[in-house]
DNA sequence: GCTCTTCTGGACTGGCGGGTCCATTTTTTG
DNA sequence: CAAAAAATGGACCCGCCAGTCCAGAAGAGC
């Protein structure tokens, strides 16, 4: 199938539109006609750039969250590792910005099986740029070298995923920025005082 | 409304099989009919039993859940506190043992509305244990004093809550394990040799 | 212009699933 | 034992929603 430029929009807009219905009411509560009326689009159009239905569409809608996820490149220094962090809540913050991925990754699973690839392939790339920062931090010595880089950058991802649940259920965002300042608190050397911002 | 000891049981019955259909292919895909199947009980028992329906149901499975939680209760100890790592870790994992409690926290804000008051409540429990847990070794003296109790409790929570989801999305436990690991041995005092276990 | 492809709109369907209702059986109560 | 209350089974209804189909409009290419 050829796409021309008219169809790019229109595919495009459906997915947005996908993604912020999930966003405004959960996955579960998705439905066609919902992302049909919100993007002024016909059953026709929607199968017509997502064959597969339902799926595919989740499937799009999993990546295109997945790409404008605050990066996690380059914590090369103490402060682009706090810049981070205020992104990331910044990120998760916002009116009723409900994590559209936290919420596929619920039951994707069972739902759309592509959509659990989308997500783990999303979480391993964020753990890898932080252990990579974690072990720049190392190689200059400003993080002790004993320190096992991989499994600090385990937990903070643990502790980022939990927080933006936490955030989901609550409302507050308290927990992100516990786990976060803690988590990151925790990668600073013990037993000399802590340097940088 | 009056239950004989057989009713009881039934009501029971159902509850416990809605949590393990629950587990077994998440809340989305829960239908009632999977649940009578699999309880052998007819519709006029569960809207018997539960007439506000569906909801009501799935009240009810969030509170059977919350209740089987492992205890955080009593952790004076540096033994106790990995005693209940060890309880959490196990609670969590085993074959296919998903969190229900964590998928209905996704979308019950929607789906079930009081569902999400329990889910609030028992984080909210859990939190309190860990939280006088450490305020208990900060007056023994095993915790620095410095240390804000409940920004570590609340990010610890965070670190389970995130290590949980991400067992659930892909089967390891090892996010868990380093968010609970990592996040008690930074209770530990930072200008002293670490003691007990 | 003509033709072929892509795009669009919407009517239609089929089944699934939540919820209602009532008739029947079992248990409790007195 | 008789009457009332609770428990059970299952037929039935109805709305919703994913997915199908096709007819016609809009563009691309020549």
């Amino acid at each position: 199938m050829q796409l021309t430029r008219k169809g790019a929009e229109t595919r495009q807009r459906i997915v947005a539109g996908a993604a912020d219905e999930v966003r405004d009411r959960g996955v579960t509560a998705l439905t066609l006609q919902d992302v049909l009326a919100r993007t002024r689009t016909s059953k026709g159009q929607l199968f017509h750039y997502f064959p597969g239905g339902k799926d595919e569409l989740l499937l799009a809608v999993a990546q295109h969250e997945s790409d404008q996820q605050p990066s996690a490149e380059d914590l090369t220094t103490w402060a682009a590792w706090h810049d981070w962090r205020d992104r990331v809540v910044a990120h998760y913050r916002g009116t009723g910005e409900r994590c559209t991925l936290s919420d596929l990754a619920a039951q994707p699973a069972r739902t759309a099986p592509g959509a659990q690839a989308v997500i783990t392939r999303l979480l391993a790339t964020r753990q890898a740029h932080l252990t990579a920062g974690i072990r720049h931090l190392q190689a200059t010595g400003e993080i002790d070298a004993e320190l096992d880089a991989e499994r600090a950058a385990t937990a903070l991802v643990a502790g980022i995923q939990g927080g933006v649940a936490v955030l989901m259920a609550t409302g507050s965002t308290a927990h992100l920025e516990a786990a976060l300042d803690i988590g990151i608190a925790g990668l600073r050397p013990r037993f000399t005082p802590a340097r940088g911002r």
